[in-house]
DNA sequence: GGCGGTTCAGTGATAAAGTCACACAAGGCC
DNA sequence: GGCCTTGTGTGACTTTATCACTGAACCGCC
């Protein structure tokens, strides 16, 4: 069973070769995949799970560039795995992954041997590109209210959520203050309630089912 | 002559074959080269001139990204011609600047036949998500006045620098006010004197020569 | 040269967001 | 219960963004 679609790409042979080279690595929510830093050991293919990537800026505040999940590619890999620099962002295990570790020289013969598996990198290079630029757009335009009801409103789920206003803050790159604040606030619209490392949404908050 | 050194990457049949079915095109200042939601045309590799890349949020307002000089790949430019989508940023021409166009069809080909190319243009792409990554934790977490200050500093070159604050805004993505602002505060510490359209650094101005 | 239109810059008032300092509450653990 | 850690609330103040203007500098034209 191919595990990731970008093996696809390959070749009958080339591509057993590859499933029987590698095996895949267990990483529990909280591991650290790489920090700041850190030379590059291969390039990751996620498998199932999800992965964070962020960065902390010289003032110690940090801010979550995008995730990864199932058959994602970790393309911020492949710059350090080319200039043998270190990583300038971390990745933190969310929910349980699974990962499939590609060496260099392996990368290498895949990227000579199959132009779809090229294809599968540069759409994975393409959409990270776009992102980031999504995620300037934001965070220099955009407003703190507006971001953080976003964020909350492609996240309603079951009704309740297990986020402390820290790890909020990390996510939009602000303050904790301020998202304690912005959230005090729809708490007085009634649209949601507040309880210590939780959030509550009301039937009153968009969204919810 | 090899006017690009990504080109320098190819056997010489292929080179040479490339070099006799590409002609360079000349931008001249304030050209645009692509506007957001244009369709890509080819990968553009710059020959020497400057580009800048800006996106413009819903709000109006822009922000430069990042700029392409003499050497450098638009490497934004892979993923649109890949799948076919439309840019989300701008190009604007700033110093005339001549191009290689190449086209999608070329391009598969290069990145079939040479290791080094594709080397090339994966090296490219890891340094745009890299700069993007630093102006994001700019833009989310350092000051306006120190960013400004920066911006500067990196070209004070004669001592006279030919901008608007409009046109500075856009640098920092932030508003005209705000730089009128601070430049009027450097002022008078007696940093720099302004004039329309121009701001002329003073001896006390770090770096000056 | 004077006139009218356009582009740039300056500024006050106000709102949003970030910073600093600290109080206090909830929960875990002896 | 008492103690410690972690998470939250809030006041005071600074920085940045927004809105609404004013007026100055420059351009082209008669």
């Amino acid at each position: 069973m191919v595990q990731h679609s970008i093996l696809e790409t390959l070749s009958g042979p080339l591509r057993k070769e590859v499933l029987s080279s590698l095996q895949s690595l267990h990483f529990e929510h909280g591991k650290i995949l790489f920090r700041a830093g850190d030379p590059c050991q291969g390039l990751p293919l996620v498998l199932n799970g999800t992965v964070k990537v962020q960065m902390t800026g010289l003032s110690g505040h940090s801010i979550v560039l995008y995730r990864m999940g199932a058959d994602d590619i970790c393309t911020l890999s492949i710059g350090c795995l080319m200039t043998g620099d270190g990583f300038r962002a971390e990745a933190v295990v969310e929910e349980d992954a699974e990962v499939f570790m590609v060496p260099r020289g392996l990368f290498d013969r895949l990227m000579d041997h199959s132009a779809d598996f090229r294809l599968g990198i540069m759409d994975s290079y393409g959409r990270r590109l776009n992102d980031l630029m999504l995620l300037v757009e934001e965070v220099a335009f955009r407003r703190m209210d507006e971001r953080l009801f976003q964020w909350l409103e492609a996240r309603v789920g079951q009704g309740i959520m297990t986020i402390t206003h820290q790890e909020l803050a990390v996510e939009l790159g602000t303050a904790r203050e301020v998202v304690s604040r912005l959230l005090k606030e729809f708490e007085r619209k009634g649209m949601l309630r507040l309880a210590r490392g939780k959030i509550e949404f009301t039937s009153s908050f968009p969204g919810k089912p």
